[in-house]
DNA sequence: GTCTATAAAGAGATAGAC
DNA sequence: GTCTATCTCTTTATAGAC
């Protein structure tokens, strides 16, 4: 927050955001195990102890990454409706918020958020972070659950289901998306809340409905 | 198909067949970078040198593996509609058909998918593998765009952009479906099925319209 | 079909100078 | 904040015996 790399004068010098940017997108492109050490020294033109200087293990950059992305995410749950008249709100109008919500710190945050999604558990930091992922995951699910009680989503499919396709939908998002694509942020949530809520199935023209 | 580990009788004696399993597990489990020979041949209670008589090399284990996923998954587009009146059904019905049979295929090809999906491109058998899941997804798309010319699906959302985000949602059943769980593969189909052409809100009960 | 032994390269990480 | 040099361990892969 205090001082960015891009905003710095003089030679190179790298500081800890600068260097985490770049070890980052290289994790994104080689997998955080096939990228070693030398090849993040090699990209930011440094040799491998200077980014020991940085950073006391590979494994704390990787935890410094995935933190920021599971913030993004959490502050989308924490924070229901901005609005102000919060606790009012529907569960699926908390729902359909979160859903837009998502998909915004995915495309802000696209190369963490990336990151995060293919932790798969090997060490104590991917752990950590799986367990704020679980969590963040029960609390889609119990809101979808008061979705389906407040009767205004379908309650034939079981609620942990639901949730898990529908953020498996969000979630590939970062497979394919790249900023300054044809598709902004806000259409593609768009999209996406218009395919989870009302499906592909073109409504059968019943009659003037109107938009 | 002519021989496999588990019908064999006698001392361990593994063939091609009986290693891959096991170390498409460990791929899986531990990501095929992190996952070394020296592991697979602990898994096996083999030594490294055992493996190598098997396979060329390490590379040579992933080929085969994501060979079965994607051959499992190019079947699936290949077969429109197993009826036999398979030209005359329309684009929409082969759709559907199409997402039945892509979540049968996750479910019962599901390491070997899961292994295919997380693919990034890094070695040369890598990217023969994506160059032939790219090639299905465009089938997809032009699948997808042949249903929303026929009228029976909503033209507001680009075909590419639907394709992607169904399969996102199909595709992501990988994550967390385990079998013998409560949910079988015909369940589970019906539910991406459901949520994909009919979306999760509920139909606001126009009188007394039948399932 | 499996073994031991080994080669050759690359990994993560540290020491200490500038 | 960065460097060179180095340590130690692990990696993929091969040679050759049983």
């Amino acid at each position: 927050m205090s001082e960015m790399q891009s905003t710095r004068r003089g030679r190179p010098g790298y500081d800890q955001q600068g260097i985490l940017g770049v070890a980052v997108a290289a994790f994104n492109e080689y997998g955080y195990d096939a990228t070693s050490i030398g090849m993040l020294a090699e990209r930011l033109g440094l040799s491998k102890s200077a980014i020991y200087h940085h950073f006391g293990s590979k494994d704390e950059i990787l935890d410094l990454a995935l933190d920021a992305a599971l913030s993004g995410l959490e502050a989308v749950v924490e924070d229901p409706l901005p609005g102000g008249t919060a606790e009012a709100s529907s569960a699926t109008a908390r729902l359909e918020h979160v859903l837009r919500g998502a998909v915004h710190v995915l495309v802000d945050q696209l190369p963490a958020v990336t990151l995060l999604l293919r932790v798969r558990g090997n060490t104590e930091v991917e752990r950590k972070a799986l367990v704020r992922r679980r969590a963040f995951d029960r609390r889609i699910t119990a809101l979808v659950s008061e979705a389906q009680s407040e009767g205004a989503l379908r309650a034939d499919i079981d609620a942990s289901v639901v949730a898990r396709l529908a953020f498996g939908m969000i979630n590939s998002i970062v497979e394919w998306y790249r900023p300054g694509g044809r598709e902004g942020a806000d259409r593609l949530a768009d999209d996406v809340v218009a395919i989870a809520l009302d499906g592909l199935r073109k409504p059968a023209d019943a009659g003037t409905a109107a938009v």
